[in-house]
DNA sequence: GCTTAGAGCGCC
DNA sequence: AAAAGGCGCTCTAAGC
């Protein structure tokens, strides 16, 4: 283990845990080019890149290719998972890794240590993606971000990819990168295998599914809201208080999901609100309050999660939802449709475990704050979590005098609290913990400078835009106004905030792909006649393994063992523990 | 009729 | 008093 912590590399990544390690004999990559769907065309690389073999497949033949070369442990090398891997899964082929280029050249384009390499000073191709197409809700924040891809719209063209040139300049972007400092090359190198794994997690947790039961989930609607209705329309609870709204505050049919209407009657029968959100509600008193807010929970439950979400996600009582591997800036996982999560509380129950399996429900407690006080080598906050309850340690290492109190200190200090209880509080942390909140408060410095910061492993934060750049220099100006400079201070302090929680859910976020990806292996090598445990679902911190119920005891131990494998991995020797919190069960609501 | 912005709320 | 990071989704209202 080398000092920095990460794991030696000798160039290629193999490992008992799957992500990285030792080169083996014969180490190899096969690069498949053109698409899984039409004619392949195959390559073997040496562990030197240089070109072994190249042939023509069609798709039979590339399944088969497939087969004969697996146990062999190659590198599959491909544009991009999502396309080629589910091809293979429908044929029950699993492969053991692979290397994303799509994926990864996201993270070298963007990453600080990388940023003197011909793939980094390339203009943007086909490998950049095409703008993400930005929710309803699209955030201020990342509007004007400064992104390589914008300049590319070819990003859809596959014929424009080469494969083959591209894991060259990726290969040459590490080599140039080791040149210089292999601690970043090798970090780098983990990130690349660690998001690869994920992706092909991410499939085949797609193609398993998250076992679903309509009937527990139409029964807890039913209760709930009342039945189904036949033709659309509220179903009877719902609707009741909805009529009930409509009495109490003298606007007969009343329509509750009409924020305007909604707020004018709210004003009219003497509330006191500006807006309709339950914050603001739940201060005022009056008896339409109560019923009001459990109509909104009601109707969201109707409108995110009811029969509609259930007709139009749920097959063959298997959810599969389409997830988006590094889809958040930070590196953390997304989802496309469905809302996977964001699985509230209330359909949970609807997740149950085959006859004669089990859910092995594991996650990872309070992993930011450990996240920061490795990163910082912080011994005090990390000896703080190791009886497992980090805020209790908090409270026993008399920091702060209660629970909640040391968890919004934690949060001031991971977020950027400015105001309020959280802002008070987390002076008392910076006080104890020089080293871990010292880490947050430069990443917030840096961001507020508009410099970019890096996790651990080395994905790079955005740099802001040019409006962001603009406001900067005018308030810069000898001329500049009040106006322009509260404006250019507010954005500084809001990229600082964004780039200060960077660090710590970027990291948090890399720990949990590790833990996946060496969990992955352990529990393929846990399959026998019982059957073969399985990721089923992740939530950032969180996993579900579908297991029969007579590998649960494995099952957990490999749970345990993978986070210990990640921890190592990424921090080495630095005594940090990543609590986990480990349940079985038959229903997903029983968790927690 | 279609798209988009804002509000609001679910998850971490 | 609505503060503090990251998201996705659905609804209404408004604009084309």
């Amino acid at each position: 283990m080398a000092a920095n912590g990460v794991a030696e590399f000798d160039g290629q990544l193999t490992s008992p845990a799957g992500v990285t390690g030792r080169r083996q004999n014969g180490y190899m990559f096969i690069v498949l080019g053109g698409s899984p769907s039409g004619r392949t065309t195959l390559t073997e690389l040496n562990a030197a890149g240089a070109t072994v073999a190249t042939e023509s497949l069609s798709r039979p033949e590339l399944l088969r290719e497939v087969a004969r070369r697996e146990p062999e442990h190659p590198r599959w090398v491909w544009d991009d998972t999502s396309q080629w891997y589910p091809v293979l899964l429908a044929a029950g082929l699993a492969v053991e890794r692979c290397h994303d280029l799509r994926l990864c050249h996201r993270i070298l384009r963007l990453a600080e240590a990388a940023r003197d390499t011909e793939l980094a000073r390339a203009q943007p191709n086909a490998w950049d993606d095409a703008p993400l197409e930005q929710t309803a809700s699209g955030t201020a924040l990342f509007d004007d971000v400064a992104d390589l891809a914008e300049a590319s719209d070819a990003g859809s063209d596959p014929g424009a990819r080469d494969p083959i040139a591209e894991f060259t300049l990726q290969r040459a972007a590490l080599d140039a990168v080791a040149a210089g400092s292999p601690t970043a090359a090798s970090r780098l190198q983990l990130l690349l295998a660690a998001e690869s794994s994920g992706a092909l997690i991410a499939e085949e947790m797609r193609a398993r599914g998250l076992p679903w039961s309509t009937a527990v989930h139409d029964a807890a609607l039913t209760e709930l809201l009342g039945p189904r209705p036949q033709f659309g329309g509220r179903p009877r609870k719902l609707q009741a208080f909805a009529d009930s709204i409509g009495e109490l505050l003298q606007a007969p049919g009343l329509n509750p999901d009409s924020q305007h209407d909604l707020l004018r009657a709210l004003k009219r029968a003497g509330l006191s609100v500006t807006s309709t959100s339950k914050w603001e509600l739940r201060s005022q008193k009056h008896p339409v309050v109560e019923p009001l807010l459990e109509y909104k929970k009601l109707s969201r439950l109707h409108s995110a999660n009811g029969w509609a979400w259930m007709d139009a996600w749920i097959r063959d009582e298997r959810f599969r939802p389409e997830y988006v591997v590094g889809g958040v800036v930070t590196g953390r996982w997304a989802t496309r449709g469905g809302g996977a999560l964001q699985l509230p509380a209330q359909v949970r129950g609807a997740v149950r475990a085959g006859d004669g399996w089990t859910l092995v429900v594991a996650d990872a407690a309070q992993l930011e704050p450990r996240i920061i006080a490795a990163m910082s080598r912080d011994e005090k906050m990390a000896a703080a979590g190791r009886e497992g309850d980090l805020y209790q340690g908090l409270v026993n290492a008399g920091v702060v005098d209660t629970r909640p109190h040391a968890k919004l200190a934690m949060l001031g200090a991971l977020y950027g609290a400015t105001t309020g209880e959280s802002a008070r509080l987390m002076p008392k942390l910076a006080r104890a913990y020089p080293r871990a909140i010292g880490l947050v408060e430069h990443a917030a410095r840096t961001g507020e400078r508009g410099d970019q910061v890096s996790t651990w492993l080395g994905r790079s934060s955005p740099t802001p835009g040019p409006t962001w750049h603009a406001a900067q220099r005018a308030a810069a100006e000898a001329e500049a106004t009040a106006v322009d400079e509260r404006r250019a201070r507010q954005l500084a302090r809001d990229w600082g905030r964004f780039t200060r929680n960077f660090v710590a859910q970027g990291t948090a976020a890399e720990w949990a792909l590790c833990w996946m990806a060496g969990l992955r292996i352990r529990l393929r090598a846990l399959a026998d006649e019982r059957g073969e445990p399985h990721l089923a679902y992740f939530l950032h911190d969180e996993v579900i393994v579908h297991s029969p119920e007579d590998l649960t005891d494995a099952v957990t131990d490999a749970i345990s063992a993978a986070a210990a494998d990640a921890g190592r991995l990424l921090f080495g020797s630095f005594p940090v523990n990543f609590a986990l919190t480990i349940v079985a069960v038959s229903s997903y609501d029983q968790a927690k």
